[in-house]
DNA sequence: ACCTGAACACCGTTCAAGT
DNA sequence: ACCTGAACACCGTTCAAGT
């Protein structure tokens, strides 16, 4: 599936396709939500936003296009807040940075836990190579510059420890997120800082 | 969608048959490594077999049925492969259980990465609850077990060492693997080992 | 006991016609 | 400029008929 097919067919120029497209935008999260993944089509999207199934085609060029921009806010916002934190976090001690990170990444997917676990159903469908290499490049240029920035810790790599630190936090808060098991996140919670600090610690050499 | 539309409709009592499910199961894998998963269609995978579409309603309720069989499989011999490294691990030091677990995981989910990578593709479309927690409870209890027997560590609280070292593992080898990315698959390589080990050793006493 | 394949319901997509 | 909805191609599933 080329990639240019999931990109949006117009801009929608008057108020009135704006609000039309906002309607299917969250039409679509709503029968996600109430339906699940499979039972989402695009007649039962466009029922739901109270238009045409051809209006949806005039702002997609298909359904793979939709669930598309979906995948892409919901990832935008969490690189958004990882390198606000990273921002924030500079000059910091290593173990503050690994706190407020881990905090980061479970607030950010937790915040609406149901409408992130169905858009990363979702994702399977997608070409989601360009998006996600994007994305996870935002978030690692990020995580890299503020462990360099490190009041405590040089690194003797700080790009392998970056790497390293991206894929876990990615990782362990996904995997805790596409299970229904309150008792895991809490352990994740309070146990992945201790974890992040461990490893930055050893892939460190403290300063004098 | 209910967990009984999953399971095999009838086991194949002549052999005759057993050749049938055999020759479906490998069309699949075939379909979707050819066509991918959003072209693994009934027809295709049943013209790819040499049967009739019918016949592969006779032993499995649906499609969904069948990709569920094909992702048990694969879960299955991730456990299995774990279970077994554990069982040879009881005993020895939290260094070499590092090292060899972060094997055992990428080795299993890298032999035949592409294939890996499409079942899970295909996981979105079922209602996978009921086996992962299968699947993650024989990892996890493998784990704990392990950990529990090291020579060189006792831990404050095994189970939530167990919990963890699953989570970080499961989750950092999946991310690598959903990526094409042979150069982060050799930072985590090389790195996890050592993030595990550090996490393990901090949170483990050491024995006098 | 196992297999076939036409038939049916339903979904994604289009496009001529409307405002 | 935007929207409509009947029409078409295609997919999952069934079941009467075959061997």
């Amino acid at each position: 599936m080329p990639s240019s097919s999931q990109e949006a067919r117009k801009t929608p120029k008057q108020s009135r396709s704006a609000v039309t497209v906002e309607a299917i935008f969250t039409a679509a999260i709503q029968v996600l939500l109430r339906d699940g993944p499979r039972r989402l089509t695009t007649t039962r999207v466009a029922t739901r936003a109270g238009v045409s199934v051809g209006t949806i085609y005039q702002y997609f060029p298909n359904k793979l296009a939709l669930l598309y921009a979906l995948l892409e806010r919901h990832l935008g916002s969490l690189a958004k807040a990882v390198e606000e934190a990273c921002e924030a976090l500079r000059g910091r001690p290593v173990l503050e940075m690994s706190d407020e990170l881990v905090r980061v990444f479970l607030d950010a997917r937790t915040a609406e836990i149901e409408t992130a676990r169905m858009i990363y159903l979702l994702a399977a469908d997608l070409d989601t190579d360009g998006l996600l290499t994007a994305i996870r490049d935002r978030i690692r240029t990020a995580i890299t510059g503020v462990l360099a920035s490190a009041a405590d810790a040089r690194f003797a790599c700080v790009d392998t420890a970056g790497h390293m630190l991206s894929v876990i936090l990615s990782g362990a808060t996904r995997t805790v997120l596409e299970r229904d098991d309150p008792g895991a996140l809490e352990i994740v919670r309070a146990q992945l800082p201790l974890a992040c600090a461990a490893y930055l610690t050893q892939a460190a050499q403290s300063k004098p």
